[in-house]
DNA sequence: CTGAAAGCGCTTACAG
DNA sequence: CTGAAAGCGCTTACAG
């Protein structure tokens, strides 16, 4: 096969040379300026057509050279596969895109060396902000940002280095616990799985989870918790052991991320009898996941809420670091059998 | 709160003057082309150092505007939502990072409007060469970046305007529809659904699925299809209809995409009585949807092989406009049940 | 061994 | 109303 010819991209000068004016004219009618410059309006029709003809494209990243701005916003996520990332993305795209910016989007795989390389590749790229979702660590690539004068919003999960958008875990978790909380016949009849200890969102739902059992007086001290981390197969390790105790598997399980709801489905593949009679709150929601088969409670992050925060404030000047915009996620009842079931109202 | 400094990016030149050199030292040292330039081992020390100690970042818009290669790799793809193109995105992150690339990936929603404006977009930006995956429609990108030189690979649906590499589309469908063939009693008790009729994915599965089941006995003329797009709504709709009818539901269902397939999802949930002794094939692959309560082939396409030979193209010269790579999809028996059913052996 | 210089494609005061 | 010119940050023959 031939190799490809080589293809002259065509540029203002060129438009300049055919339309005969100079390439300064071409810029400004180009860019919608050239009112303000007083450019003849025939001159601008002219290379306007000329332009048109010619399939001219500006080269935006020579316009960045120049302008110091290049119309790019970086996102860095954990993961492209994970319904919530990949929906924060798509409302990150369409938000970008109708302010005639470009969204450039790497995942980390959650390894933090990865964040930083991934984080210095966008910003060497020159992105004009950055939105660092879901990282447990963001102080590292928020003082990369400052380095470079670029903002940058934490998404998801909060860190002092910038202004935070987060959903509201605690009150989130207390919600969910409370649909759980009336199938547990005792304190040890419910469990909390996932997530990582001291990690912030791990424990904020684990505060609220904590709060539901003790309105429930189903007290605090005996409910038990796996973190089992962010992982399918750390988490069906934990269930595995957790059936494997004498008393079995707790009847309601709180279960705190999409993740280690992956592990907790394929339990339910291999060991359904194991699972009769219990139910599961999950801190996330996936479409098949809800169509398990047991009841299911999911909260929904506010996905469209949460990436408008962001965009507010990429869009005004202010630097409100340290802050925080706190979002309530949504709960979706999902599976059939669980909308039956009376809300145990905590008694406050 | 406080606007944020100006801090002023270093240059090479701020290098140079610190470093007491010139900035074309200074970019060959940092270019690691000082040796074959003979620059004093220690004046490259010097400027190393100093680099370092200023930290230093390339700016890579301004290297791409000289060099006129960006390291800047186009992906297009439907969504993000969706395992099979989120999986696809990950891998080429990791064949990109590996090349030092940077992958900059956008979604069309499925949308050709869309797809041709973030197409431009991409280009633009100077991407060095473009992925686009899934586009049942990629002449007219593939006609942008010929307009720009850029070279493109078609993923996952093939194209004349460039090289493509697509899964075995017929072949994976027949073996899937090998493992459905033992459920059905009657012609009529197997059924393809989702896809669009004459798209071409779509064509070449149906195009398998019949020649299995002529291979097994069961006719083909018989065979119901609902061409249901690739909507879950629209599949929900579908199987509604099907369910509806007085013969109701068929004991076999070919189920053309992760999509269609989150339709029926929905409808076990709330039919599950109507799905008894039913079992599903799906030319796709979802961890939730895997652990669905019903036997439950899966084909998943072999995303690595996939991303594998889309880069293998892109390093090398050539232009294969044209020409197709197949992959191989990978057969998962998902579901317990599924596994005892014997595999019923086409008669060749 | 190293510096001066041109140039990538664009924007934007400035002078006329 | 419009053109000449400088400059964004970098690379790379070229001359010395």
């Amino acid at each position: 096969m031939a190799k490809r010819p080589k293809v002259r991209k065509i540029t203002i000068y060129d438009i300049a040379r055919t339309a005969g004016t100079s390439s300064a004219t071409v810029s400004l009618v180009l860019n919608g300026t050239w009112e303000k410059y007083r450019i003849n309006v025939d001159t601008a029709a002219k290379v306007s057509r000329v332009a048109k003809e010619m399939g001219y494209r500006a080269n935006l990243r020579a316009r960045g050279l120049r302008t110091n701005r290049t119309g790019l916003v970086g996102m860095v996520i954990p993961h492209h596969r994970n319904r919530f990332f990949a929906g924060l993305v798509e409302n990150c795209e369409r938000a970008a895109h109708s302010r005639g910016l470009c969204p450039i989007v790497v995942s980390t795989q959650r390894d933090h060396e990865t964040e930083i390389y991934v984080a210095r590749a966008l910003l060497a790229q020159q992105v004009d902000s950055m939105i660092l979702a879901g990282s447990s660590q963001p102080d590292a690539v928020n003082r990369l940002c400052d380095e470079s004068a670029i903002r940058c919003v934490n998404l998801d999960l909060p860190g002092q280095g910038a202004y935070s958008v987060v959903s509201d875990n605690r009150a989130g978790a207390r919600a969910l616990t409370e649909r759980l909380v009336p199938f547990a016949r005792s304190p040890a009849d419910i469990h909390f799985m996932g997530g990582i200890e001291g990690e912030h969102a791990t424990e904020l739902r684990l505060t609220g989870f904590r709060e539901a059992l003790e309105a429930a007086g189903l007290g605090t001290a005996t409910a038990e918790v796996s973190f089992c981390g962010y992982r399918p197969d750390t988490s069906r390790a934990a269930l595995d052991a957790l059936a494997a105790r004498p008393e079995g598997m707790p009847r309601a399980l709180f279960i705190n991320s999409i993740t280690a709801l992956e592990g907790f489905a394929t339990f339910l593949r291999d060991r359904l009898h194991l699972c009769r009679g219990c139910v599961v709150a999950c801190f996330d929601w996936d479409p098949f996941a809800a169509c398990l088969p047991l009841p299911i409670f999911m909260m929904r992050q506010d996905v469209e809420a949460l990436t408008e925060a962001c965009f507010d404030y990429l869009d005004q000047p202010e630097d409100w670091r340290g802050q925080s915009k706190v979002i309530s996620p949504k709960l979706v009842v999902a599976a059939g059998d669980a909308k039956a079931v009376p809300v145990r109202r905590a008694a406050v």
